[in-house]
DNA sequence: ATAGGCGCCTGTAAGC
DNA sequence: TGCTTACAGGCGCCTA
């Protein structure tokens, strides 16, 4: 397969982070937390020691996930969020380069390693729009939300609170899916464009989930227990030259969020 | 309120 | 071959 140096680029989206909320789920679920330690922080702020403290001898009792950010539930409604930025990683029973944070249950070391330190722990979360894999995110919810709004509809997918969870591989793959240009005002999608667009998102998302995510190089995302996705298998056109549809793809370079796009000139229209 | 731009950070690869 | 530079992006913050 022929890349272009996008295949560089890693990102943990929606299915990637809801696969490394299943892992630790099922591991680490039930097991106490019985040390942590800091390493050289993030960009964002560390969590102050005092919130880390009062987890110590708490129960992990679940894994949620809320757009791209991991909540860690103990016991006594404690939390601790993370975020795996743009190449965080979390890493059972092993260290790693770049270690950030990492914490013992009982045992079984968690390490949380970010290379370019866009990561975060134990953060505030913002505001968020539904869960695109949620009833709440359907067609009319999509069109309503982006009726006035000038922006361009990739920029529209991206930001977490019109929906939570999309980052550049998956609104790229949805936005082809659903024929869409990027560069489109999100105004001017009809209601058709919103049907077609909704059940793309879904589908790409929901099939990224069931393949563990997308590992678009070696050194990119892998799972806690150092397993690679498989969704990079199925693009149709993210990462590549030529989409899958048999057409020369065409990436413009930022002018939507400051970042560049990828959409096909034949299909999407 | 919304849209757009900047900067944080570092590994990678293109360019010289 | 080795060094330099451009580039990638999620997100918060700033400005208009």
């Amino acid at each position: 397969m022929v890349y272009t140096r996008l295949e560089t680029i890693r990102m943990p989206e929606l299915p990637e982070v809801e696969t490394v909320r299943r892992i630790l789920e099922e591991r680490l679920k039930g097991l106490k937390l019985t040390s942590y330690e800091l390493g050289r922080p993030t960009f964002y702020r560390a969590p102050p020691k005092a919130s880390l403290d009062a987890l110590l001898g708490a129960t992990l009792e679940a894994v949620r996930r809320r757009g791209k950010y991991l909540i860690l539930s103990f016991s006594g409604g404690k939390e601790l969020t993370l975020h795996l930025g743009m190449s965080g990683r979390i890493v059972l029973g092993g260290k790693g380069p770049h270690t950030r944070f990492q914490f013992t249950v009982e045992g079984q070391v968690v390490s949380f390693n970010d290379a370019r330190r866009f990561g975060r722990v134990g953060c505030e979360l913002p505001e968020f729009g539904p869960e695109p894999l949620s009833a709440e995110f359907s067609p009319s919810y999509l069109f309503k939300t982006l009726r006035k709004r000038k922006a361009p509809i990739k920029a529209m997918l991206m930001d977490q609170a019109i929906v939570a969870g999309l980052g550049n591989i998956y609104a790229t793959e949805a936005l082809f899916e659903a024929r869409i240009r990027p560069g489109k005002a999100a105004g001017a999608l009809s209601r058709a464009d919103c049907e077609r667009l909704t059940a793309a998102i879904k589908k790409v998302l929901a099939l990224g989930v069931e393949l563990g995510g997308s590992t678009l190089e070696d050194s990119a995302y892998l799972d806690p227990l150092g397993r690679p996705g498989g969704f990079q298998d199925r693009v149709a056109i993210y990462g590549r030259k030529t989409g899958l549809c048999g057409h020369a793809l065409k990436a413009t370079r930022k002018t939507i969020s400051g970042r560049t796009s990828l959409y096909c000139p034949v299909c999407q229209q």
